[in-house]
This record gives structure tokens, C-alpha cells and sequence, in this order.
RNA sequence: GCCCCGAUGGCGGAAUUGGUAGACGCGCUAGACUCAAAAUCUAGUGGGCUUUGCCCGUGCCAGUUCGAUUCUGGCUCGGGGCACCA
């Protein structure tokens, strides 16, 4: 037996460059296959050191990439830069070191860090999209947008972050806060760059119902978010006070039936009717202020109370001809429908709520028929029409019916569909961000910067300690002349939103070096993503936009691939207990030890109190550093410990316990596979075929992400193969090499060195996956539960396929048949082959 | 408030279409080795009992079935998402 202890740090020094030596594009360890595997995780940002949550997302992404690379597949797996991004301006502010330098520091620093975690990475392809190269391109795609009109500008309310001085998407607040710097947002008005996502809504919607290997989870994310509504839009005739026609105001429902309840009409602060009316009227003008600044906290809280105000107008029912009264009210959005909604107490909690606090009339329109509670207001499904003229006594779904006909018939409504979703806003008041190519003409408007001046890159001689857009305040960088009329004209000095960048890498990695932003033959070779693998916080945000921008790309043919991530895994975070001084200070992990089953700050010697396991974080400061695991325990050890135990979608936590028996268990591995382990004596083929049938349902377990079980797999070979040790049993060459070939995607070093002690012909990185489909599912023998009544009551070991004459024979044998079925008149017996005999006796 | 997901030992978690609940790991207990400790190895480890063996047990209450962690209905608790979207 081996007595000297594996050595990771020489191991894994020795094999580093035969372990990270790419994958290339278009090579195959099959030479007869051509079928394409692209396996993404989404790029990092470049903060400046990799944390866990990226040690378990690429690791993740490594052993798919290694284990459909040793099963002949062309395999793509790159790494880029996610680069651009407040921090790098933030670092720039505190320590006066320039956003690229800062940048690029960091991208050198956690490559090496990702090659010392024996990534499989063709870093040949490898991107940053702070570069001109990256964002040059991009500017070319922003630039067809303009161009098919799919980008468009226009003076909007945006989201203002006034921490991080920059505009925010929909999607970037966060209860009202800015998702980065928790700030309550608030609303500015601003000439803004939108690309046109709302014209996509409905394939984007229907693009979901195709992404079978998605987490059920983000589908559905997607789909409240891009939130379809079909419902019916009418308008309604506005009197003035004395009883003029005024105009008409449109409202959108999609409840048309309870049309007969309308009881008041509610118009949004923002609605053009409540401008014109409050310039005349003082104390409107004063309740739209009040609205506006509540709006402008962004505060639920503040918004809660529904607040309206009674104008002198007056609506009248385009089918009963009632009149009612006109508000103009907080709760009414001004940016969904048409800004405007009839209001229905009797069948609409907030109508009710606002009907309530104003005293406005409630007029019943349906008798429910499954909702038995008189608590207004109802919330029926089904029930028949009353006080509804001459639909009185229709059901529900008739009613709907008839009620449109006679409102499309009059020419007052018609059927139509709104969406939740609105156009993206893409300008961003930052400095470190892709230019926006845009030169601003007092006369010739807003004009594209011509195909050969691009790409339009950023000045690198900045103040970063100025108000505002440090882009905005160079002395020179934006004054220049109109490409068009060659008159002075002005640079757009807004950079594109982040998520911009990051919705389209993953097209950008097959030509990352060509002028031309895609290759178009590439992308369609292989893309779809195979596997995408990230966090769940992205649900929307990022897959929606990448989404969006596939489909964009196809629409102006670019490419021809309409969704852009077949498959999506989401992994859950990386968390770790919390440590407390007694003086409340956080304490990382590494300042505290157990002691006598107390945990102590080592410095002090304090007594120290831990809290629950939480998401790493560095304000909790219950990190733990990958180097130094790397370093202490090896790259395998981290490997292994990431993937075993929890399942990967779920959270993990980090443990010093965990990491110690990962550590052992490489070492006892080492030991029980070298060659040198081997007893001497003579092998049996009940243990290589155990063996064989483990390595099978690792390998099914690995294709269907069950990482842990892959893992536990693992786990028992090494306990088949102790056992068969201790009988003096070695293992032949042959298991081992498959047992190696398939640890190989998981702990690469380990594996390419106890590989190297055998005299194996071909290289370990060059060996093909085994042929999972020649191993037999059952052993010779097996063991079948014998029941009465569906209790277990013995166990009885028989060949494999037995028939159940012979099975009954043998159970007549057993103790069990004496005491439970002999005296007892048998019913029926089931019988399932392999597993189960179930008597049923009476 | 609405929508979704989950609940299995001391802990993380296994369990093909309903078919031997608790794989595998951690932790714990005892023993071997050691002056001692660590490491390693061996055995045990859901609870209970009148312990050759039996009873109970997958959040709770019912149901379907020869048989339910798995399916159905109703609850309780926990987690996540959305939050005036008309």
C-alpha cells in the first residue's frame, strides 16, 4: 500500500498547464462527431477577486463542458469580462486610479484565478467589453437599431438615482430603491435613448412557452413581467359641469361586463383632461403637486392611501347614459392603458377602498353564484347580470359578450391587449459605459456617427471628482462637427446601460476580435447555449434583455436564432454563518475558532456569538476566500466540496467541517486508486460490475445537474472498492481508468495524477467518456422485499428476472410464510419483478 | 393582498412511472493504535418497547390503493416573486 500523503500543491503546479489547456473551438475528442455543445455561465464582473458564488457557478459550468468534451462533442466554453460598471468610477473617486487601469487589473488578477481552479476554458475567445473592440462593435448594433427604429429617443420621466447620480430601469428599482445603492429612487425628466422591447412583447411571451429546460420559476417571472392583458377599451363622453360635451376619455378594462357599475371615473394626475382643467383650477393644481411628490418617492407606503380629488366634470355611461363624477386620482397610472378607468365598488377592491373613503355610490351588477358572502366588494367567478338594462339575467361569460358587440356596434369600444412591460430605457449619465454614437445637430437633430469613425471611444484624461457625468464635464471630448451639415454639433455624452453590454456577449464570443459586431455563420452554428448557468437574480432582468436583444438581431438579420438559452440552470448562493464580537463587530470566519464548543475570537480571546448561515457578503464579513482554500486545501478540494451535499440549485453552506472531509477524502481516493494501492490478489467480477453500475448512475446523475448524487456516487465506489481491498481484492486497471476518465471532470489534478502512475497508452484528457449504455442495469442477483399486506416482513436474495412461480417457492421456504400467510387464505399476490412480492391475505 | 415553491433523523440531503424510507456525507457514541493527542482504522447511529422480534415514523387532518415521502382534497408553518397593471 501507498504510505505517502498526495501532495496538491506540487500536483496541481506539475499538471496546471495540461489540465487548463483549452478546449478549441471546432476540435473534438471524437473525430466522428460534429454536434456543438455551448456551455455559458454568465461572465463575471471583474470586482477585482473571484468569491465562492463564482467558484460554484464555473465549476458548475466546467464539469458539464469536460464531461460533453470527453463524449465527443465540439465544445464551446469561453469566459469574458462582464467590465463596465459603476465601481470601476467609484475606485476611480477613491483610490485616483483610472477605471481601465482598475479594470484590467482585475480581469489579469481573477483570470489567474480561474486557471488555478483548472478551468477548461478556450481563452482564445475571451472578451472584456470595456474594450474598443467590444464596445465599438456594440455601437454598430446600436446604430442598426437606430436605423430599423428599434431604437428610439424621447423625453421621458425616468428613475433617478441620486446616490449614484444616474438613471435607473424599471427593472433596476427595487422597492423604490436603486437594486446598486439602495437609494429611494426619484422621478426626473430627461431626453432618453429607449429601445423598443415593447414591440417584442408578445413573441417574448410566446417565446417562453418553447424554453422547456427553463426553471418553471423564471418562466413564470418572465411572464408576470411582461404581463398580458386582454381586455376591451371604450370611451366614455366628458360633460362640463353646466352640461356641454367636452370630449371623449378612453379607459381600458378587463371587466367590461360590470360596464352597468360604473359608478365615477378616475383619471390619472398625468392625464391630459387633469392638466387643462388645473391650470384654471388652483386647488387641482395643489393635489396633483401633493400626488406627484408622493409619486416621486417611489414609496409604497406613500402611494398606499388612495387620494382623489372631485372635479366639476361629468362622464356619462356610453350604455346606460347615467352620470357620474369625474376624480382625478393617485392610484391611476398615467404610463398603463390610457391613463383613465372607470370605477366599479361593487366587483373591484379598489374602487371599493376609494368609492368608501369619497361616499361615491355602489351599484351591484352581478348576483354571484359561487361567492356566498355579502362582504362588498364581490369576488365572483360566475353569477347572472342585474341592474344591468337589458343584459339582466345573462351569465357572465354571455354578458362579456354581448356587451362588446353592442360597444363595437356603437363604434364607443373595441377589444384590445396591453402589456406591463415598457420600452427600455438605455441612457445612462456614467462615464464607464459604451459611448453612445450619437452626435447631436442644433439643426439636423440627433445623427449617427458615420460607419468610419467608429468606434467612438471614451477619453481616458477625466475628472472623476465632478458633479454628475464625468463624460459630460470633459473640457473638449463632446464638441465636434454634424457629420451631415458640418456644422458644430455636440456628442451624446450618455453611455449605454450595463445590461446592454451583457445581452449579447454570448454572440460576441465566436469572432470577440472581428469588426463586423457578429459572425453571422458562427452564431448559427452554435447557438442556441446548450447550458446557461447563473444566478436566479437575473430572472428578468438580464435574461429578458439577452432575450430581447436575440430576437432583435434576428428581426434585423443579423442572425437567425430567435432565443438565445436553450437550457437555463440557476444555482443557488454560497452562504456562511455569521460571527459576532461581543462589542458588535462582525468577525470573518478566519478571526474566530472553536473551543471547547465555544467559538472565540482568536485575537482577544473573547467570546464570540454566531448567527445564522447567510449569503456570503462582505458587509457580514462571512467570506471566505478562495485563494486561501486553493491554497490550504487545492483546487479539487474546492471543486468537490462545492458540488457535494447540497443540491446545486439550492442554497449551500460553507463549512469548515466540510472542507476538512473533502480535503480527507482526496487524500483516501488517492490512496485507494493509485496503482501502488492495489493488494495482490485476485479480483472478482461482482465488485467491477458494482462498480460499473455506480459509474452509470454518476453519469446520469451529472446530465440531469444532480450534482450531490453524482458526488454520493462517487462516495460509494470508493467504499466498494475499501471493501474489496480489505479482501484482498485489487481492482482492475481497466475500472480504474474509467473511474478516473470520469472523475477527471470533476477533480481534474487529482485525477491526472493518479492517472499518471499507470502505464495507461493514451493521455487522460484524450480518453473518451465511457459507454454508459453497455452497462447492465442489474447485478446477477438481487434482493426482493417479500410483503403482507404491503408490510415488509422479510427480504429474500434471487437471481435477477425471476420468474414468480419460482419466487413464491422460495418464499414458502422462508420463516416468514409460516408466520404471517400459512394459516391465513391468500387473496392475490403482486408481484413486481425485481422488486417486490405483496401477499394479500384475510 | 395576489402568484409560485417547499416541509424527510442532531445537520446537509437520497429514494425511476406509487413498490424494502433515511443512499452518501457531516456530526455523535464506543473500541483499536498512541505515554497522550491528532490522523487513521473498526463497529454503531430515526424514535420506542416486554429487543429471537414487534410497534410507531417523511409538517397536520382526511381520502384513493394490496401498498403513499410520491396521487387527490382541506389546513399549518417556512421561503421566494409581484405589489395599485384596471
Amino acid at each position: 500500500m501507498t504510505s505517502e500523503r498526495y501532495n496538491h500543491r506540487t500536483a496541481e503546479q506539475e499538471n496546471l498547464a495540461a489540465v487548463s489547456h483549452f478546449i478549441k473551438r471546432g476540435t473534438s475528442s471524437n473525430k466522428d462527431t460534429s454536434e456543438t455543445f455551448y456551455c455559458l455561465e454568465m461572465f463575471p464582473y471583474p470586482s477585482g477577486k473571484i468569491h465562492m458564488g463564482h467558484i460554484r457557478n464555473y465549476t458548475l459550468g466546467d464539469v458539464l463542458a469536460r464531461m460533453k468534451f470527453a463524449k465527443g462533442y465540439d465544445v464551446l466554453h469561453p469566459m469574458g469580462w462582464d467590465a463596465f460598471g459603476l465601481p470601476a468610477e467609484n475606485a476611480a473617486k477613491e483610490k485616483n486610479i483610472h477605471p481601465q487601469s482598475w479594470t484590467l487589473e482585475n480581469i489579469a488578477n481573477m483570470k489567474m484565478q480561474l486557471k488555478r481552479l483548472g478551468l477548461y476554458i478556450d481563452w482564445s475567445s475571451e472578451l472584456a467589453t470595456c474594450l474598443p473592440e467590444y464596445y465599438g462593435a456594440e455601437q454598430r448594433i446600436f446604430l442598426e437599431f437606430l436605423k430599423h427604429g428599434i431604437a428610439y429617443k424621447k423625453e421621458a420621466a425616468v428613475n433617478w438615482d441620486p446616490v449614484d447620480q444616474t438613471v435607473l430601469a424599471n427593472e433596476q428599482v427595487i422597492d423604490g430603491r436603486g437594486w446598486r445603492s439602495g437609494a429611494l429612487v426619484e422621478k426626473k425628466k430627461l431626453n432618453q435613448w429607449f429601445l423598443k422591447i415593447s414591440d417584442f412583447a408578445d413573441e417574448l411571451l410566446e417565446g417562453l412557452k418553447t424554453l422547456k429546460d427553463w426553471p418553471e420559476k423564471v418562466l413564470l417571472m418572465q411572464e408576470k413581467w411582461i404581463g398580458k392583458s386582454i381586455g376591451v377599451e371604450f370611451s366614455i363622453p366628458i360633460l362640463s359641469a353646466d352640461g356641454e360635451n367636452i370630449c371623449d376619455v378612453s379607459v381600458f378594462t378587463t371587466r367590461h361586463e360590470t360596464i352597468f357599475g360604473m359608478s365615477y371615473v378616475a383619471l390619472s394626475i398625468e392625464h391630459d383632461l387633469i392638466k387643462k382643467y388645473a391650470q384654471d383650477d388652483p386647488d387641482l393644481q395643489a393635489f396633483c403637486k401633493i400626488c406627484a411628490e408622493d409619486a416621486a418617492k417611489a414609496d409604497y407606503d406613500a402611494v398606499a392611501d388612495k387620494k382623489g380629488y372631485r372635479t366639476a366634470l361629468i362622464a356619462r355611461n356610453p350604455l346606460s347614459g347615467e352620470e357620474v363624477p369625474v376624480y382625478a386620482a393617485n392610484y391611476v397610472l398615467s404610463d398603463y392603458g390610457s391613463g383613465a378607468v372607470f370605477g366599479c365598488p361593487a366587483h373591484d377592491e379598489r374602487d371599493y377602498e376609494f368609492a368608501q373613503k369619497y361616499n361615491i355610490n355602489i351599484c351591484q351588477v352581478i348576483l354571484a353564484e359561487d361567492d356566498k358572502s355579502d362582504a362588498l366588494p364581490y369576488t365572483e367567478k360566475a353569477g347572472k347580470m342585474i341592474n344591468s338594462g337589458s343584459f339582466d339575467g345573462l351569465d357572465i361569460t354571455d354578458a362579456r359578450k354581448k356587451i362588446l358587440e353592442t360597444l363595437q356596434q356603437q363604434k364607443v369600444g373595441s377589444q384590445k391587449t396591453t402589456y406591463r412591460l415598457r420600452d427600455w430605457g438605455v441612457s445612462r449619465q456614467r462615464y464607464w459605459g459604451c459611448p453612445i454614437p450619437v452626435i447631436n445637430c442644433p439643426s439636423c437633430g440627433a445623427v449617427p456617427v458615420p460607419e468610419d469613425q467608429l468606434p467612438v471611444t471614451l477619453p481616458e484624461d477625466v475628472d472623476f471628482n465632478c458633479q454628475g457625468n464625468p463624460l459630460a464635464a470633459h473640457p473638449t471630448w463632446k464638441y465636434t462637427k454634424c457629420p451631415d451639415c458640418g456644422a458644430d454639433a455636440e456628442r451624446d455624452t450618455d453611455t449605454l446601460d450595463t445590461f446592454f453590454d451583457s445581452s449579447w456577449y454570448f454572440m460576441r464570443f465566436l469572432s470577440p476580435k472581428a469588426e463586423h459586431f457578429i459572425d453571422r455563420e458562427a452564431v448559427n452554428k452554435y447557438l442556441p447555449v446548450d447550458q446557461y448557468i447563473g444566478g436566479i437574480e437575473h430572472a428578468v432582468l438580464h435574461l429578458l434583455y439577452a432575450r430581447f436583444m436575440t430576437r432583435a438581431l434576428c428581426k434585423i438579420g443579423a442572425v437567425d436564432v430567435q432565443e438565445p438559452f436553450k437550457a437555463l440552470f440557476t444555482q443557488g448562493m454560497v452562504c456562511h454563518a455569521t460571527y459576532k464580537s461581543e462589542d458588535g463587530r462582525w468577525l470573518e470566519p478566519v478571526e474566530c475558532i472553536k473551543k471547547d464548543g465555544q467559538i472565540i475570537e482568536i485575537s482577544s480571546g473573547r467570546p464570540v456569538t454566531m448567527g445564522p448561515s447567510i449569503k456570503m457578503s462582505k458587509s457580514k464579513k462571512n467570506i471566505v476566500d478562495p485563494d486561501e482554500i486553493i491554497q490550504r486545501y487545492g483546487a479539487d478540494t474546492a471543486r468537490w466540496f462545492v458540488l457535494s451535499d447540497s443540491p446545486p440549485e439550492k442554497d449551500v453552506e460553507w463549512t469548515e467541517e466540510g472542507v476538512e472531509a473533502a480535503y480527507k477524502f482526496m487524500q483516501k481516493l488517492w490512496v485507494l486508486l493509485s496503482q501502488s494501492g492495489q493488494p495482490e490478489g485476485t479480483a472478482t467480477k461482482e465488485t467491477s460490475h458494482k462498480i460499473m453500475l455506480c459509474l452509470k448512475e454518476y453519469d446520469a446523475a451529472l446530465e440531469k445537474f444532480a450534482f450531490n448524487k453524482a458526488i454520493a456516487k462517487i462516495y460509494e465506489i470508493a467504499n466498494i472498492i475499501s471493501s474489496a481491498h480489505k479482501k484482498n481484492q485489487p481492482i482492475d486497471a481497466g475500472i480504474i481508468q474509467n473511474i478516473l476518465i470520469c472523475l477527471y471532470a470533476i477533480i481534474p489534478f487529482l485525477a491526472m495524477e493518479i492517472y499518471k502512475g499507470w502505464d495507461y497508452k493514451t493521455a487522460i484528457q484524450d480518453m473518451s467518456w465511457p459507454d454508459m449504455a453497455k452497462i447492465s442495469d442489474v447485478s446477477d442477483e438481487v434482493t426482493v422485499a417479500v410483503q403482507v399486506l404491503g408490510k415488509l416482513r422479510g427480504t429474500l436474495l434471487i437471481p435477477a428476472n425471476s420468474a414468480q412461480d419460482f419466487v413464491e417457492q422460495q418464499v414458502h421456504a422462508l420463516p416468514v410464510y409460516d408466520k404471517y400467510i400459512r394459516d391465513k387464505t391468500v387473496k392475490k399476490i403482486i408481484y413486481v419483478p425485481n422488486k417486490i412480492i405483496n401477499y394479500v391475505v384475510i
